[in-house]
DNA sequence: ATATGTGCAAATCCTTTGCATAGAA
DNA sequence: TTCTATGCAAAGGATTTGCACATAT
């Protein structure tokens, strides 16, 4: 979902987190347009843009927003977390030559047959990633 | 795929691996049933059994038999590796609250309809993990 | 006022690396 | 021999933490 920078304080506070000065740099970053960034990508990207913001506060923040629904958080590789802007429903493409992710829209690709949930337990989430190397 | 102990040897050759002594244990331990470790509980019950390794050996034996196609390595919530003794196609269900994996055969679970790969690219393979809370 | 957020540096945790010794072919 | 594996300790990289200061309600 792309988010106006003007709907931004609101959009934090509904979900239950403090617009401060860093948090709405780093969503308006975030939220432009539909990506997949590191935590260094976004200190790196604040600091060109001339802001002064610890790594402490990233890493707080996007731990923040992963929490409350903002954004979400990706467990690719095991080396790094990638955020994700899209917190709707969708799949991934990973090219494992350039670790490059692309989203698949939830229409491109659908299930026949899901397992039902063990007793007890229920579905809160299906993470999928289709890996792509060059033929 | 379960492999008696006194084919580890054999097993091992025949994927380019070769058979000393601590890679015969850590594969007699990996192999024995499906299950998913982590290094560190893999270093662990070595030494449990008696046996002398170092934590060095065991990181540099899982990475050897994961690029050989004897394990495989999933990247379940990237603050740690997990290595999986079932190398066959399948897929997981983890419990959010205890972290523990589960295996679902294939035949639970299919696709109505996938994405063609990109042009030039090709499937190399598919990483699905169905979380699980409490209801 | 009082709670919450931020910055800095140090600490932590998982994993890798350098290098000397030991083992396999 | 000659190549490869192992052990140890140190290094590396991502993330978290402690604490003093700053900011928000």
């Amino acid at each position: 979902m792309i988010v106006l920078a003007a709907d931004l304080p609101e959009r934090l506070k509904n979900s239950g987190v403090l617009p401060t000065a860093q948090r709405l740099r780093i969503a308006a970053l975030l939220l432009a347009s539909p990506q997949h960034l590191t935590a260094e990508q976004i200190l790196s990207r604040l600091r060109e843009g001339g802001m002064r913001v610890s790594k402490a506060t990233v890493y707080n923040t996007l731990k923040l927003f992963a929490a409350k629904g903002v954004i979400r958080q990706l467990a690719v590789n095991g080396d790094r977390a990638w955020f994700d802007s899209n917190t709707e429903p969708h799949y991934h493409f990973q090219d494992l030559e350039t670790g490059a992710l692309t989203d698949l829209a939830p229409n491109e690709l659908s299930f026949d047959k899901l397992p039902p949930p063990p007793p007890g337990m229920e579905y809160a989430g299906v993470e999928l990633f289709i890996r792509l190397r060059r033929v």
